[in-house]
DNA sequence: TCTGGGGTCCTAGGACCC
DNA sequence: TCTGGGGTCCTAGGACCC
């Protein structure tokens, strides 16, 4: 392999973004427990405080349990237009040193300063900068990570939290690596990471020098991936312009489990327009139409079918996943639905947006990932598209009563 | 009193065609 | 007598991420 010239990847992630927003923006919930959650009555715990997290209060937990291991916590119902806005400015702040950024989620962002780190001082002084420039203009602290490449840089900042600044050079790489758990790189999870330590494999080393050939026995074409994960080494690049879409959905946990053919079409026509609407605005369609089901049981499973020509019609999306349900015989109540377009085409008879709308693309994906995380029917995706569903782009008069009780607040 | 929502990528198996 | 196999499209489900 040739020697690769080094690139200076920098990783910028919130510190408990969204409750060090909330902590900002109320004095009064500083310093104490907070959990940020979502406005349904079945909602968990998307983000939790610094101060909550020492009781043991974890992401994706429901409110009670949240609640009982610490009785005092603060619950907070997350507010889409702060983050969203916060994220947009900060991207004022990566632009002002690199252009070449990319916006990878609300709370976290890549840069590549391969080739501009020299003009602010070195990579390590552009970090300094950009908490100083957070810290000053929003109160929050972030976590910067320093790497050659996205894994390490972002393994960096995961090692750094919170509030640090950490730079893996290159030639750190193998001491830093040795005795680090393979579970703590990006991209490999439990699942992963047992069937790893079955073959006796725990840390990043030990994953390096595996061999390819078990790998790629046990793991196919990601063994390859894995391998070289373990020896810090990552070929993912920056993406800079955002990819085009490959699926677009919604799905809901209902505010109460359901069993009746009309409550399900009601949500199901709902849902439906949810995505509809989302591709028309999105310029996409799409003939690959799947129905995803949650019994109580929390069994889930989907269903697809392909529509013979692309479409964003919210009928047409409506229509294909009813037949779909059909052929379902329903085995207990529903505790989920879910319709999601794939197979996703620029729509043609659409104008495709200028190259210089790029960066404000990316922002856009930055304001559904909000949004995605919100996804119930009342919240927006950012405060110019409110507009428009305030204007009441849904007709109130499909809107079944239950979903009501979601929109309230 | 339980357990959110929106994505991407990958695999495996079946249908169908040449 | 015997038995093919590549390529593509499609569906279902799992793992991972924020």
């Amino acid at each position: 392999m040739a020697a690769v010239t080094s690139k200076t990847i920098l990783c910028v992630d919130m510190d408990a973004f969204f409750a060090s927003v909330e902590q900002q923006t109320n004095p009064k919930l500083r310093g104490k427990p907070i959990a940020v959650i979502g406005s349904g009555g079945r909602t968990v715990v998307t983000t939790r405080s610094y101060e909550a997290r020492k009781y043991g209060v974890k992401t994706g937990m429901n409110v009670y349990e949240a609640k009982r291991l610490c009785p005092h916590i603060i619950f907070v119902i997350g507010d889409n237009e702060k983050y969203t806005h916060t994220c947009r400015e900060l991207t004022k702040i990566y632009s002002q040193f690199t252009p070449d950024f990319e916006i990878y989620s609300v709370d976290e962002a890549f840069l590549d300063l391969t080739t501009t780190h020299h003009l602010f001082g070195g990579s390590e002084s552009i970090g300094k900068s950009i908490k100083q420039a957070i810290k000053d203009k929003f109160g929050i602290n972030c976590t910067v990570g320093i790497g050659p490449d996205i894994l390490l840089a972002k393994l960096a900042s995961d090692l750094g939290k919170p509030d640090g600044i950490k730079w893996i050079k290159p030639e750190d790489v193998e001491s830093d690596l040795k005795d680090l758990p393979v579970k703590e790189l990006w991209g490999i999870g439990s699942k992963i990471a047992d069937r790893l330590a079955l073959l006796g494999i725990k840390t990043c080393e030990e994953l390096g020098r595996a061999p390819s050939s078990l790998l790629r026995n046990k793991f196919g074409i990601y063994g390859e991936t894995l391998k070289a994960m373990g020896m810090g080494i990552c070929n993912r690049p920056i993406q800079t312009k955002p990819e085009d879409a490959k699926s677009i959905g919604h799905s809901m946990t209902l505010p109460k489990d359901i069993w009746e053919r009309k409550e399900i079409k009601a949500y199901l026509l709902m849902l439906s327009e949810m995505v509809g609407r989302r591709a028309r605005k999105h310029r996409y369609m799409g003939r690959t139409i799947a129905l995803v089901i949650r019994y109580t049981d929390f069994e889930t499973f989907s269903k697809q079918g392909t529509v013979s020509d692309f479409t964003n019609d919210t009928h047409v999306i409506y229509e294909k996943a009813l037949k779909m349900l059909d052929g379902i015989k329903l085995k207990d109540k529903i505790r989920l639905l879910g319709v999601c377009l794939s197979s996703l085409i620029n729509d043609p008879h659409q104008i495709p947006l200028v190259e210089e709308e790029r960066k404000r693309k990316s922002i856009l994906q930055a304001m559904d990932y909000v949004n995605d995380k919100y996804g119930e029917f009342k919240l927006t995706w950012g405060s110019y598209i409110m507009q428009e569903r305030d204007a009441g782009v849904i007709s109130p008069s499909w809107k079944p009563s239950g979903v009501k009780s979601v929109n309230v607040k």
